[in-house]
DNA sequence: GTATTTTATGCATAATTATGCTATGATAAA
DNA sequence: TTTATCATAGCATAATTATGCATAAAATAC
C-alpha cells in the first residue's frame, strides 16, 4: 500500500470523527432542535452531508433530543452515556486517588490526596452503589451518607478490598 | 359546585398524572423502542390514548430516546442538568435546582443539578426552618444535619410537598 | 497482483414523532 | 345561570427521523 493511499484512509477515517466531534461542540454551545437544523450548522463548518448520515451519528453518539421547557426541543449528550463507567475503571481512580477510608455511624469517610476527591467522588456516584443516600466532597475528603451504619460497614470493606 | 363534579374533576385531573406515572414506570422497568409499543404498553395497563397523547406526554415528562448499543432504541428519563434556570420564571430556585431528596438517620441529602447545590443550600438556610442545626453544600449535593431522625423526616416530608 | 469484506454515505422512502385544529368537559367570572 | 377561559385529548397530517438498498472507497484476505 502507498503511503498516499495511507494518508487518504486516515483522512477519510477522521472525516467522520472530526463531524462527529464537531456535533458535539455544536449541540453543547448552541440549542440545535432537528437534525436539519444540525445539517445547515455543519454545512457552515464545511461539513456537507445528508439528514440519514446525521441520523446515523446521532445514533452513534447516543445523543437525544430533548424537551426545553419552553416546548421546543434540543439535542444532548446522552447522560447515560457517563454512567457506562466499567469497575476497571472505578479501581483505577480509586487505587490512585485513596489514602483512607473509615466510617462512623452511617457515614463512610473517604480520606482522598489532596484535589482528587471530587474524582473519586464523581466516579463512586456513577457506579450507583446500593445504600447510598448521598455523597459531599470537599478538597480531599468524601463524605458518604449510607442509610444505615450495616451499609456503612459494608461499603468500607468493599472500599478496602479494592485498595 | 356538587361533589359528583369535584369528584370527576379530580378524576380527569389524575388520568393524565396516572398515566405519566405508568409511563415512568413502564420505561424504567423495560425498554420500550417506539412511541406506539408504549400506546400498546398502556392499553395492556387499561389506559386507552393515541401517540399523539403519548408524545404530549413524552415531552412533558421530558422524556429521551437514545440509541441501545446494539443500535435500537429506548426511552429513558432524561439525567439532563438543565441549569437554564433564567429560561424558566415559573419555578423557584428549588424546584428549578434540587433533583431527589433524602434522609438517613438525622441527616437529609439534598440532591441538587451541577453547580447549583450553592444556590439552593443558600435559599435553604435563609428559610430558617426549624430542626436544622447546620447545613454543608458541595457542587450538586447539601447535607443538612438536622436535630434528630423525626425532624429530618419531617423536612424530607415538607422539601418533596415543594417540588 | 486480484478477490472479498468492511465502512461510510447518499438516495428514496418507510417509520416515527410532533402539532394545528377541534371538541369536550371543567373551572372561573360575570 | 350564562359566558368566558382553560386543560385534555382525538384526528388528520405535517415534520422529522430512521433505514433498506446501492455505490464507492478502503482494508483485508488470498
Amino acid at each position: 500500500m502507498k503511503v498516499k493511499e495511507i494518508a487518504n484512509a486516515k483522512d477519510a477515517n477522521n472525516l467522520k470523527v472530526t463531524r462527529q466531534e464537531a456535533i458535539i461542540n455544536l449541540i453543547e454551545n448552541e440549542h440545535v432542535g432537528t437534525q436539519n437544523e444540525l445539517l445547515k450548522r455543519l454545512e457552515e463548518a464545511g461539513f456537507a452531508v445528508t439528514q440519514a448520515t446525521i441520523s446515523r451519528d446521532i445514533r452513534e453518539l447516543r445523543l437525544v433530543k430533548v424537551a426545553n421547557p419552553g416546548g421546543s426541543y434540543h439535542y444532548e449528550i446522552s447522560k447515560s452515556n457517563d454512567n457506562s463507567l466499567d469497575s476497571n475503571k472505578f479501581y483505577s481512580i480509586f487505587t490512585a486517588g485513596v489514602n483512607k477510608v473509615d466510617y462512623a455511624n452511617n457515614l463512610v469517610v473517604v480520606k482522598c490526596f489532596t484535589g482528587l476527591a471530587q474524582a473519586v467522588c464523581a466516579t463512586m456516584d456513577g457506579m450507583d452503589w446500593p445504600g447510598i443516600v448521598g455523597t459531599v466532597s470537599g478538597d480531599d475528603t468524601i463524605l458518604v451518607v449510607m442509610r444505615d451504619e450495616y451499609c456503612a460497614m459494608e461499603l468500607v470493606q468493599k472500599l478496602k478490598e479494592i485498595r
